[in-house]
DNA sequence: CCTATATTTTAATATTTCTTTAAAATTTTA
DNA sequence: TAAAATTTTAAAGAAATATTAAAATATAGG
């Protein structure tokens, strides 16, 4: 699931050039190029971390930067700001309003990448983490290994996230849409039918009658029941 | 297993002060007023956390962060510098130079204390020296000898220390960016691609089907595993 | 401080594995 | 039985990883 990142820069050159790169990247992006769009997007999006432009005009990176700290909903979403060479005075203010790095233009988009990786990595809740059962089922996220009473399953990327998926949603009937939607992810295109090929490779994975917990609900989807 | 402090600070009150306020919390302290004194402790013992007073005599500050960050045994040690008020520009410089963080005097015990624990939590994840054992392998991290069965095991430094971590952390899988954050260090960019070379030699450099534990865990990265 | 040596990183290519698709076969329902 | 939905099969295409080799960098010894 691709991280959503807030770019927040007036010029507007420099904020196509930042999209491209981090889309590139696999990155879901926003864009805003002043405080008062940046505060809607924040509203009205799940963003994960915001680049921020600290010499937008008229100390407007430091209001924003003060205004997302204080503010209880967005306190804790993760900000990189992005400095000229000279100001060396900002980026201490910046670290001290609230920024968690800094990068300084001109500035490699590798480089850029690695820190917005890095700074997602040590903010990232660790959920999604803990050891799942059902029946005779166990799956580990952590060592994404998955057992099936005393048998190991080896299992393929995609069906072991429909299986994760599965295994934390139970008794629930999914449709093919909304489990492209949840297990692939939005903005992916392709066939409905594709989902049933998976469905097909997770049941035979199984040796025992495991595979019995992933049922056919005719008309309406799948889902996993004892 | 106490954490083991070098303060560098010129004036003697302040060190002392320092000292005790620190042992009171259970860290193990040692001292040093100058450049040339910290090193020499540096290379006798297997300090944790460098606390530097950044306004020591002669830019003898800026010099030790950057002797320290620029020697491969002792590179990894975390520094909190401690500044005056007023030297915001030497902040910036001194987080350029290296610094993991800095506090401002006149600082408060507790505040100081916390920013300790948080460093050394943030950096200090593994170091023990003991033997480590999985399957056939045998990782000795004192004498920096491995062996697989009967069979020495020649390994490149960054081969070595990524097979430590597996050693010290099996089962669990750790995707190409996790081991550059955990084995490589901080702040440092390196292509993710590179992570599979290192494992290649890892892998090659065993004779027997040990390489077999090091398992590639397509879509999430690799892990050590039976 | 320089040079020789070793190691790390990158980049390009090869290989493997997985995903998707489409079509055929089967099952279910009305 | 016909129509609709699902399962199964198989093969092309896409994506991820393995491998190789060369360039860049770091290290040690003189």
């Amino acid at each position: 699931m691709a991280a959503k990142i807030l770019i927040i820069e007036d010029e507007k050159a420099v904020r196509e050039m930042l999209c491209f790169t981090l889309k590139n990247d696999g990155f879901e992006i926003l864009e805003a190029e002043d405080s008062n769009s940046a505060l809607d997007v924040l509203k009205e999006n799940e963003i994960n971390l915001i680049l921020l432009d600290w010499m937008l005009p008229g100390k407007q990176g430091i209001e924003i930067s003060r205004l997302i700290r204080s503010s209880s909903e967005i306190r804790d979403i993760p900000i990189i700001m992005l400095t000229a060479k000279s100001d060396e005075s900002d980026k201490v203010l910046g670290l001290e309003s609230g920024a968690d790095d800094y990068v300084t233009k001109p500035f490699s988009p590798k480089e850029l990448v690695a820190r917005i990786k890095a700074l997602l990595r040590r903010t990232a809740p660790q959920k999604d983490m803990e050891v799942v059962k059902y029946g005779n089922i166990t799956l580990n996220p952590v060592t994404h290994k998955v057992t099936d009473g005393e048998n190991n399953v080896n299992l393929g990327p995609t069906e072991f996230k429909l299986l994760h998926f599965f295994m934390t949603h139970p008794e629930r009937v999914f449709s093919r849409s909304q489990l492209l939607d949840l297990v692939w992810g939005r903005n992916i295109y392709v066939e409905e039918r594709t989902v049933d090929v998976h469905i097909l490779r997770l049941r035979k994975s199984f040796v025992s009658n495991s595979s019995k917990c992933i049922q056919t609900v005719r008309g309406a989807g799948y889902r996993m029941s004892n």
